[in-house]
RNA sequence: UCCUCAGUAGCUCAAUGGCAGAGCAUCCGGCUGUUAACCGGAGGGUUGUAGGUUCGAGUCCUACCUGAGGAGCCA
C-alpha cells in the first residue's frame, strides 16, 4: 500500500483521496455481497464500505468474517456522507490483516453491556472501547493542562520521592516496602518535600503518583492515585484560594476547547461545564455549618451536624449541591486538620486551610493550607500529635532557617478527571486502577 | 472494621420448592446502505464452595469464598 498513511482523527482532511489506515476491527456488519467494517486507530472510529462488485475478490474475502479487534491495515478512498456519525466513510480497495483473532477464543468485550467485574478483569483489553479511549484521551489532556497552567506561570516543577521513610501525615495507612535493611514506605504526598522545594525556588509543584493503604471502597478512592500539588513561598491563604478555582477553570476550559468530541463521546453534559469560571464561592467552616444544619432542619440530611466534626461525604454532597461552581470551604477547626496547618491568627482553634469541593456530588477535589511558619508551634503540633521528632528534623530545618508564611494545595486527577468526564467511579479514570480488592491486570 | 446487595452458558440476565431458559457472542445458511444491523438454524451448564432441611433445592437454612455499593478515612 502506498498511499499516504493518516489516522481517523485527521482524516477529514484528506476527503476524496487515497489514504491507508493502521489499526484494527471494531465491528462487522455484513449485508449479504456489501460489507461495512468498522475501523478504530485509537484516535477515532470510521466504517468502511466493501462491495463485493467493487473490490478484489481477494479483499472481499479477507473482511468477510474478519473478526473483532483483528489488526488491519487498510486503503481506501475518503468520502463525505451524512449517513456516517463522524462524516467521513472510507471505499476499502485494499485490506491487510496482520493478526486474526480466532473464532475459537474471540474478543471478550462486545459491543452489548458487561459487568463491572468482568470489566475491571479484561481492562487491558476494555480501554480499546471508544468511551474508554476517549476518558483517557481527556486524562491526558487535563494532566497536559495541569502542568501548562504551572509551568506558564513561574512554578518549577520539582517532584518528590515517592520511596520515604516516614508518614508525611501520622493518619493515614502506609504501605511498607523493603528498602534493603531498612523499612521505607511508598509517599502518601510530596507536600512536606515541595515545601523545601519551595523554600529554594519560590514557586513550585509536583506531579506524581501517591499510596495509600486505606481499606475505602467507594466511587471515589483508589489505593494509588495521582497528585498535583503546587506549593508557594509567601502564599497566603487567599493567595492558595485564587490560585485553586483559576486552575480548576483553566482546566475544564481546556477540555471543552481541545476534547469537546471525547466529552460528548462519555455523554457529559457539557452546559455544566460552562458554568465553571472564577470567582467560585468561598464559604467558612461556620457558614457551611449552619447550611447542614439548615439541611438537618428541612430533611435533607439524616443526622444534625455539630460544629466542630470534619464533613462527612453525605455533608460535602449536600453543600456541594447548592452551587453550580465548585464551592471552597476554608478555616476548618484545627483539631479535624494535619499538623502542619497554620493558625488563623484571629481565631487560634481555626486552621488556614480550604477544600474545594466539586459539584454534582464529586466530593473533595483539592485540600490545602497555608503551612505553619514558626519553628515553636511545628515542634509543638509534632509533639502533640506523637510523631517521630527525629523523622521530621529536616522539616522543621525549614523553620530554621528563613521561615516564611507559605503554602500550597493537592489536587486528586482522578477525582477531577471523574467530575470533568462526568464519570461514576474513579477507577475508569485511570488506565489501570488499583483498588482495595484489584491488583489484577 | 461495619452495613447492604449480588454470584446460573464466554457475556448480560430469566426461571412460584417440581423438565435449566432467552438475548448477545461462536458455528452454518440468507440478505447491496447496515448503524449495539436484521432473518432462519445449530452447539454450548458440576447454578461460587462445603454442609444441612426436604419425596424433591438454582430457589429455603448455616458457614465460608469472591465481587459490588455505602459508612468511617481521605484527594
Amino acid at each position: 500500500m502506498t498511499s499516504p498513511v493518516t489516522t481517523i482523527s485527521e482524516i477529514g482532511k484528506h476527503e476524496g483521496q487515497t489514504v491507508t489506515i493502521r489499526g484494527w476491527l471494531y465491528n462487522l456488519r455484513e449485508s449479504g455481497k456489501l460489507l461495512f467494517p468498522i475501523f478504530r486507530d485509537g484516535s477515532g472510529t470510521i466504517q468502511g464500505v466493501v462491495p463485493k462488485n467493487a473490490v478484489p475478490p481477494e479483499v472481499f474475502d479477507a473482511v468477510k468474517g474478519l473478526t473483532q479487534e483483528s489488526s488491519v491495515i487498510v486503503e481506501g478512498k475518503v468520502r463525505a456522507d451524512k449517513r456516517a456519525p463522524g462524516g467521513y466513510e472510507l471505499d476499502v480497495s485494499n485490506v491487510q490483516v496482520l493478526q486474526r483473532v480466532s473464532e475459537d477464543d474471540p474478543f471478550p468485550i462486545s459491543l452489548k453491556e458487561h459487568g463491572v467485574d468482568f470489566l475491571m478483569d479484561n481492562r487491558h483489553l476494555w480501554i480499546r472501547t471508544p468511551r474508554q479511549a476517549a476518558i483517557l484521551r481527556t486524562r491526558a489532556e487535563i494532566i497536559k493542562a495541569a502542568r501548562d497552567f504551572f509551568d506558564d506561570r513561574g512554578f518549577v516543577l520539582t517532584d518528590a520521592p515517592i520511596l520515604t521513610p516516614a508518614a508525611c501525615e501520622g493518619t493515614s495507612t502506609l504501605f511498607p516496602v523493603d528498602y534493603f535493611d531498612e523499612q521505607a514506605y511508598l509517599t502518601q504526598s510530596g507536600q512536606l518535600y515541595i515545601e523545601a522545594t519551595a523554600m529554594a525556588l519560590g514557586k513550585v509543584y509536583s506531579f506524581g503518583p501517591t499510596f495509600r493503604a486505606e481499606k475505602s471502597k467507594t466511587r471515589r478512592h483508589l489505593t494509588e492515585f495521582w497528585m498535583v500539588e503546587p506549593e508557594v513561598a509567601y502564599a497566603t491563604l487567599d493567595d492558595l484560594m485564587d490560585l485553586a478555582e483559576n486552575l480548576i477553570s483553566f482546566l475544564v476550559n481546556r477540555c471543552l476547547e481541545k476534547r469537546r468530541a471525547d466529552l460528548q463521546t462519555m455523554g457529559r453534559d457539557v452546559s455544566k461545564l460552562e458554568k465553571i469560571e472564577a470567582p467560585f464561592p468561598r464559604i467558612t467552616y461556620d457558614e457551611a455549618v449552619k447550611m447542614l444544619q439548615e439541611g438537618h432542619a428541612k430533611g435533607a440530611l439524616e443526622t444534625k451536624f455539630e460544629w466542630g466534626g470534619d464533613l462527612g461525604s453525605p455533608d460535602e454532597t449536600y453543600l456541594s449541591a447548592q452551587f453550580e461552581k465548585p464551592v471552597m470551604i476554608h478555616r476548618y477547626p484545627a483539631q479535624v486538620k494535619a499538623f502542619y496547618m497554620e493558625p488563623d491568627p484571629q481565631r487560634a482553634e481555626l486552621a488556614l486551610c480550604v477544600d474545594v469541593l466539586a459539584p454534582e456530588g464529586y466530593g473533595e477535589i483539592i485540600g490545602g493550607s497555608q503551612r505553619i511558619g514558626s519553628y515553636d508551634l511545628l515542634l509543638k503540633r509534632i509533639r502533640e500529635h506523637g510523631l517521630p521528632e527525629e523523622s521530621f528534623k529536616w522539616y522543621l530545618d525549614l523553620r530554621k532557617y528563613g521561615g516564611v508564611p507559605h503554602g500550597g494545595f493537592g489536587m486528586g486527577i482522578e477525582r477531577a478527571v471523574a467530575w470533568i468526564c462526568g464519570l461514576e467511579h474513579v477507577r475508569e479514570t485511570i488506565p489501570f486502577a488499583r483498588t482495595l480488592h484489584r491488583l489484577y491486570p
